[in-house]
DNA sequence: CAGGCCAACTAGGTTAACTATGTTGGTCGC
DNA sequence: GCGACCAACATAGTTAACCTAGTTGGCCTG
């Protein structure tokens, strides 16, 4: 693998990633060959088989496991690849609901072991 | 830099240099520090910066000219004439982290907590 | 002075090595 | 059989080193 256009590597691998995922190669829930072996798939080092992955990862295509495998993610919000603005608006709201919440309950319970620790 | 909470440093100070697009203090077109003068900055070592750089250019928070240096992206630069996808990308990836960080510190405090209560 | 050359910067890509941490499966001792 | 332990494998993060390539400015030569 690893044409020899101008691409990098782990852009060339992210996009082969990324079509396998939009293409149903890869299913959702699926597990990815571990990174050893993508990296002798794609004849390439550890490091941008990595970095390709961790792209990916970042984008939220693939979620990673510690000690487990990288998996496709699961939901089904990521089926059209163009993510348009009431989506990001959507999920932005979401999301400051998410943290208004959870810094809540984080509030609460830190406030509740200082109150234990300091007996 | 690089507080000792569980989020990896290229994490934390991609976020830092997204909250300084975001909040103005880096403006539009205007040149970051060098790759050598934000390690020094954030007392981290030259690859987290460069991964941190790399993320936010993958965003398209910023554009890196090799052999010039890293600049804001100037809105006029993508002129698509909708100037909030990128922001409001940011934003969304700002949200997930949070949450994400918040998810953590709950639960790992709420873990402390159900140990105590056990015992 | 003009032009070219070169050294010193810059970002970007690649690789390798090391650590940390989580999961899993097998083995060994009881 | 069961539990503890351990080795092997997994992702994840960090660091260091090396290479490419573009830009800039100064110096030196003609």
């Amino acid at each position: 693998m690893v044409k020899k256009t101008g691409r990098p590597a782990y852009l060339q691998i992210a996009d082969d990633l990324r079509e396998q995922v939009r293409g149903g190669s890869l299913a959702p829930g699926a597990p990815l060959p571990s990174t050893a072996q993508l990296a002798e798939q794609y004849d390439a080092s550890l490091s941008v088989v990595k970095m390709a992955v961790g792209i990916l990862r970042n984008e939220g295509l693939l979620i990673g496991q510690q000690g487990k495998g990288v998996f496709v993610r699961d939901e089904e919000s990521s089926e059209s690849g163009q993510v348009t603005a009431v989506d990001l608006v959507s999920e932005v709201i979401e999301l400051r609901t998410a943290v208004r919440d959870l810094s809540q309950r984080l509030a609460r319970v830190e406030s509740t072991l200082s109150e234990r620790s300091d007996q």
